[in-house]
DNA sequence: CCTTGCTATGGCTATTTTGCCAAAAAGACA
DNA sequence: TGTCTTTTTGGCAAAATAGCCATAGCAAGG
């Protein structure tokens, strides 16, 4: 039998995995396809270290795999539902945004 | 114009706040509709205190709204897009939890 | 075998998060 | 007004997280 509590706990390290700027941005742009460290690495702007414990965050999750090929290392989505999610979360948080910009506005 | 980090900022509130075990519970609890503070703490056994902050959380992230009625406040989600996306992971999660299991059992 | 290039890990500090107790708000209602 | 109920907030200590530097691991090419 499937405890609960696992369940539960699984499934909020996807979310805490998700849940940094970085780590967003990183899923984010694995959304166009497989990407090496060091692309990575580019595009967060920190530390080789720091992307490669970010990295490692998302692995733990499931989030993220990774594959050695080469001399580098890719890293893909392994979660189908995130894309649609990610993009439903967008555009409501674009939204968001967007509103409260207005409110400042019109005063 | 939209600013990209502030985007990303929002969008990764969303997933930190829903990257908690207690949290994650209410969340899940509300997908079958409101419920009163007193119902999710006994839900989460938690402190009171303890409870109330990670409404706190939820709501400033903008995961669920709040409206107080009679003596009562009463919570609601506020993202549509949620309940797919956490019936997806909470498959996802459970196929590999019984892979884990499997792996474990064929020894 | 040695070096080089790419990624991961140890170790450290600063910051954030969590959870409890105690106390304060904020209404509802006698 | 006073009091009771429901929820939030201050304040604290323990735990977890983030980020950097230095170092290690490790495969590929000389």
């Amino acid at each position: 039998m499937l405890r609960h509590h696992q369940l539960l706990a699984e499934q909020a390290k996807i979310f805490k995995a998700l849940g940094h700027p970085s780590r967003l941005l990183m899923v984010h742009a694995l959304r166009e396809g497989e990407k090496c460290v060091c692309d990575l690495q580019s595009l967060i702007g920190a530390d080789m270290s720091t992307v490669s414990r970010h990295l490692a965050v998302l692995r733990e999750a499931g989030v993220v795999k990774s594959e050695k090929r080469g001399v580098n290392i890719y890293y893909t989505l392994a979660m189908c539902c995130l894309d649609t999610f990610l993009a439903c979360t967008s555009s409501l948080v674009e939204g968001r945004i967007r509103e409260k910009a207005d409110l400042l506005a019109e005063r």
